[in-house]
DNA sequence: TCAATAGTGTCTATAAGACACTATGCC
DNA sequence: GGCATAGTGTCTTATAGACACTATTGA
């Protein structure tokens, strides 16, 4: 048997997925090179077998690179592949999904709804529609959507965040008694002063172990 | 931006699981190339761009051609990928998991029981265990173990299935609700005699809406 | 009628949802 | 004290598990 045919394309995309006003955004960015040059889509690129240890770290690369972003939560969905979504020839691309508080981007950029895509080259409104999905589903049993929050977040913020991901309303006493369920609170003390004429919620982090992995709950959220 | 470097290995590996007394087997194969030419490993091979359409058809064309099994489900499992699980060098290869009810197989198959493996390459055993651990989780809230049984079936075969799977016991009544309310039933008329000198047990199959894809519980099985 | 397995009815325990209540901080 | 949001207690309802019961077949 010999190696794999040299005219296979090999290549990785992150679908970058953040909160703005309360709705799901995805990142894109303008391509630089053909084919497509100057349309946006996700931002990917080819493994480098001397720079990657896995397809998992060409991703990491990838998004620093483009959007100077380093997610705390990035994770493989799946694979595209087949011999018509590159006008190139036969390609396989390994998908990525990752999730981070709102923040400053770059001005190459660009923030969509998930909901209201533009035209996207190599079947990537697909893998957006795919990974929102999956993001939903995972959302509704696990506490994937802390990544959407910064370090420090309140349990109203993360409440919000779980309503929008899901895009349903969550009674808030069966939400903490879950949450406490998962574990995955850790008290932090203030230290700024809080802003509002009102009582200051708790503030709370991600405790070390659940840092970059999941708590996941066997009846739902 | 260059095509991918044609030192990049990409093959799709399966991982074939079916019961033999009550336990998960996996089927393995003699490679009959170098590396590891003799030894026993996942069936799998290099996607051939002329002939696959996507990397689960190339999956599935393995299987048939290493096992002569088509199995009625397939689907993707992951990557594995890195600088060294093939001593050819950079390797991706995207992982497949079938589940088929036992059968015969041809001579150049071997079925081992999950827990007890040979040594193997590629991190097949890695493979294995994840899928297997996949599996479980799956079949926990989901109509998968119906792929284990024959075409037609009765309950208490299935029940037995999702306990061997499972490898805890499941109410029979509960059971039962469970199963209509995921919908996966269509009763079937016997033609043939049962055998047992007892009420012989209602036949089912897979209503055609579900051939190949699976039915979902929120709340578990 | 018996043996053996198929299949059901129902009681109890647990968890979810609803919602009214109390708590706390700032003005 | 009043307002606004944070956080809790508890009642009701839905679902899961246990288990005893009935059903159906062949001998």
């Amino acid at each position: 048997m010999l190696p794999s045919p040299a005219n296979l394309i090999v290549t990785v995309d992150v679908v970058l997925l953040t909160l703005q006003d309360n709705r799901l955004h995805v990142a894109l960015t303008r391509r630089e090179n053909e084919p497509f040059q100057g349309h946006w889509a996700l931002p990917g690129g080819f493994i480098h077998p001397q720079e990657d240890d896995s397809a998992k770290a060409a991703a990491a690369r990838v998004l620093r690179e483009k959007t100077a972003i380093a997610s705390p939560y990035l994770e493989e969905f799946g694979t595209f592949s087949g011999p018509v979504r590159d006008p190139r020839g036969w390609s396989l691309t390994v998908v990525h999904y990752a999730l981070v508080a709102r923040q400053v981007l770059s001005e190459r950029v660009a923030l969509y709804p998930v909901e209201t895509l533009p035209d996207l080259p190599f079947q990537h409104r697909h893998m957006i529609e795919s990974v929102v999905q999956r993001v939903r589903s995972k959302s509704s049993y696990s506490s994937l959507p802390v990544y959407l929050c910064p370090e420090e977040f309140t349990i109203p913020e993360l409440h919000r965040v779980y309503e929008s991901v899901l895009g349903e309303k969550l009674g808030m006493a069966n939400f903490r008694r879950k949450l406490d369920d998962l574990g995955m609170l850790e008290v932090v003390q203030r230290t700024d002063k809080p802003n509002g004429r009102h009582r200051p919620a708790q503030l709370y982090r991600l405790p070390t172990h659940l840092r970059g992995s999941l708590a996941v709950r066997e009846r739902g959220i």
